[in-house]
DNA sequence: GCCAACATACCGACTGGTTGGTATGTTGCG
DNA sequence: CGCAACATACCAACCAGTCGGTATGTTGGC
């Protein structure tokens, strides 16, 4: 239970292993993945990798807190935030989302949405460390959604949870598709959809666009 | 190079083994399932396994077809297609598939979906198997839309080929958010916010609900 | 109508490489 | 010294794929 991460120094071996995870995993897939990989890719034996990570599970499960702790930081940090209408805010977030589709899809893709599709029925432990990354992550965007839904009238029979959740489907839906179509173009349309589904939602009626 | 699938006579090796690839891949994911387990699970031996299917990959990108050929029967022969009015079609298909969302995860998930999420780097046949059989899907759906669009003058810049992707997309999300939360009634609220969007899309101006 | 020649479907023991994990050093820092 | 952080060598289980063999059709010549 350490709990301090990546402070400044020279990566340890359970940093280097960590960061070689997020890609390799995102690229091969979890089960896919041995732990020769990792250690190859991390650049350490396979001494080093027991000597941190007491079983392959152990490091999924990690690599998903990992995952959750550098996301958690890159979205907290993001421009996003500034924008004095809350619904602005939410929009604003959809578009930041939009603009992390680029390069190659193991870049951009979600790690913890890739696991635990493979693992949710064999392995609990890393089920729920994917499942508190992604509600998490879809929690920041809660309050905001809340305000908007306030500040615009807007009472549908939806909750702010579930509306955040959606949002999160359908990225993860869309990198699904890019995956299969190999394609970028179709993962920035679904999110174009989602834009489009958030405007009309908090649009005054008779107004559209 | 067969082609007939399935007459009712009793069942072949090659079907039990892809009948079983649907639940077992559908369970552990593809990587995670070995031949040995799907041997046990459709009661015939490796060398039928052999017998019938090059390779593994060869058995997941038949997996995939076969899957193709199981969901076209179903939903060509639903009920969803009864509506006069093309939008109300739409709407009855997304409440169709609202109502399969039942039982357990690996029952009603999607194989297709599976797969490609693991394999996307690692095997084209498979990938490609799963791309025709997402996009193909989603082309039963562009027609209803299509026409939809005509019929209530909706003219947004998207496509009805986009829009039936991203029914696709939620889906897909859906279920990655049921297996993260082991709760199928997010993937009903995940489909909830699909039709509503697409209600929204459709609803002349100045009228909600 | 019969039989030889061939084909298809399936069986299960075996193999060679791989995998997650272990046991036992070595090194360097406080 | 003593201990954490590695490295090296190794192992038993497992896994995809092979191979020799059997059982049950099917076909065509006579």
């Amino acid at each position: 239970m350490n709990g301090t991460t990546t402070t400044s120094r020279r990566p340890s071996a359970r940093d280097k292993l960590l960061e070689a995870a997020l890609t390799v995993i995102r690229q091969k897939g979890y089960a896919a993945t041995t732990v020769d990989d990792l250690c190859a890719a991390a650049g350490v034996t396979k001494g080093a990798f027991f000597h941190h990570f007491a079983s392959k599970e152990e490091l999924g499960a990690a690599a998903a807190h990992y995952w959750s702790e550098m996301t958690g930081a890159l979205f907290a940090s993001a421009p996003y935030h500034a924008p004095e209408d809350p619904l602005d805010r939410v929009l604003a977030y959809i578009d930041f989302r939009a603009e992390l589709l680029a390069g190659e899809l193991h870049e951009f893709t979600c790690l913890v949405g890739t696991m635990v599709q493979e693992v949710y029925g064999s392995s609990d432990p890393i089920r729920e460390a994917c499942r508190d990354s992604i509600v998490g992550h879809a929690e920041t965007l809660e309050a905001d959604i809340a305000a908007a839904m306030k500040e615009h009238g807007v009472a549908g029979d939806f909750t702010p949870k579930s509306l955040a959740l959606h949002t999160q489907a359908v990225l993860q839906g869309a990198f699904i598709l890019a995956k299969a179509t190999d394609d970028v173009h179709v993962a920035e349309e679904m999110v174009g959809h989602l834009r489009r589904y958030i405007e009309l939602l908090f649009s005054p009626k008779g107004e559209k666009q």
